[in-house]
DNA sequence: GAGAGGCGTTAACCTAGGTTAATGCGCCGA
DNA sequence: TCGGCGCATTAACCTAGGTTAACGCCTCTC
């Protein structure tokens, strides 16, 4: 019923404008799922999937093609789930119809707030914001008590998430380095203050 | 079942941060959903329900309080409908569950195109998409052909919808008007040339 | 070992849009 | 009738971030 296999790096597990044929299943490794214009230009990092998420969900449903490609971060092990066996599913469980539709409207809340912080946050403010995402994520704690980050994605990406040049990202890691709030050594990011951080960014956003 | 009333220009269908009670059918007028940070600064218009909209579905669905308030744009007459009804009207029938997750899902796949396009577009590709909206929606043909529109929102309220100060705004219109592309006078707009200033403006977003 | 290509960084420059402030207008209520 | 308030506009100024270009550094390939 479900196929997994291996995915490398840099390969593409489904493309932009693609009709969908069903869902993958993030076992482990990371997926991210760009968007760009039809000339191709601007590309940004609409999302990432980590280990335990699903993609292709939300253009199944919709009965849409996919609106963004999926590409492979880290290698990973992603398992394939075809339409008409998730149709099928659905059509015999009602239960898992009603967490499907829970799901996609708190994703939907997700959206919308994302755009609201584009439009209203600052990148330094955005960057936090990705931060504390890897803090839950794949964040521990050094011997002193500082937070110590090993970032799963080249700083292209991350600038690419948050919607900006790369120039514009080492302009404000610079400035955070400068200003003591962190230090950045590739992709290592020793924080030394995180709540202190969170709270002198955006006092709104912690929400 | 559902109880329609009318509701008077500049009064609150339900606030921020309310718990969901119900849906609104906007049977006829105009309301607008804002967003505001917890210090309400920077409101923005994150979306218009039209005549046939409906409103506080997706905090329903996601069991989660209104993550926006709706504010009455145009005297409205709009019909209410609580949520145990409509979860009563959900339970038996999977039929109407499966299109609200359908729908679900695209209003989802339109909120990512927002913010793709807040991060990408400049405000005067946003403005000329908003016109756009207002074309389909309310729009008429002039006797010489060129296209009337007589916009429902103040432009307060436009540039809060693209998520811009009012100024900027200005600028932008009056841009548009030394161009030739649209004439504006208070809230009609006279365009001459729709498709041509949609070519011009994003040869990219048209799709 | 030499090149080529991708990342990351820095610096100089430019522009879209935010900010502040002032003015005019229309509307509403006393 | 007058005051006040909210919208709209303009202008001057400021800044975050885009753009261009150059350079160092890795890694991969030949």
């Amino acid at each position: 019923m479900a196929v997994c296999r291996i995915h490398k790096v840099g390969t593409d597990v489904f493309r932009e404008g693609e009709p969908c044929r069903g869902i993958y299943y993030v076992r482990n490794g990371l997926v991210g799922v760009r968007k760009s214009d039809p000339e191709g230009n601007s590309v940004i990092l609409w999302r990432l999937a980590f280990p335990g998420n699903t993609l292709g969900l939300r253009p199944l449903l919709a009965e849409e093609s996919h609106r963004g490609g999926a590409e492979v971060l880290e290698t990973s092990t992603i398992c394939f789930v075809s339409v008409s066996v998730i149709r099928d599913v659905l059509k015999n469980s009602p239960a898992l119809e009603h967490r499907f539709l829970q799901s996609a409207a708190r994703a939907l809340g997700d959206a919308e707030e994302a755009y609201f912080e584009s439009v209203t946050q600052s990148v330094r403010t955005r960057l936090a914001h990705v931060l504390s995402i890897f803090k839950d994520h794949s964040g521990r704690t050094a011997d002193d008590g500082s937070l110590v980050l090993d970032l799963p994605l080249t700083w292209r990406n991350i600038s690419a998430l948050i919607g900006v040049r790369p120039e514009s990202m080492s302009r404000v890691i610079r400035k955070l380095d400068d200003e003591g709030w962190a230090h950045f050594s590739g992709r290592t990011v020793y924080v030394r203050d995180f709540d202190g951080l969170m709270g002198e960014i955006g006092p709104d956003r912690v929400v």
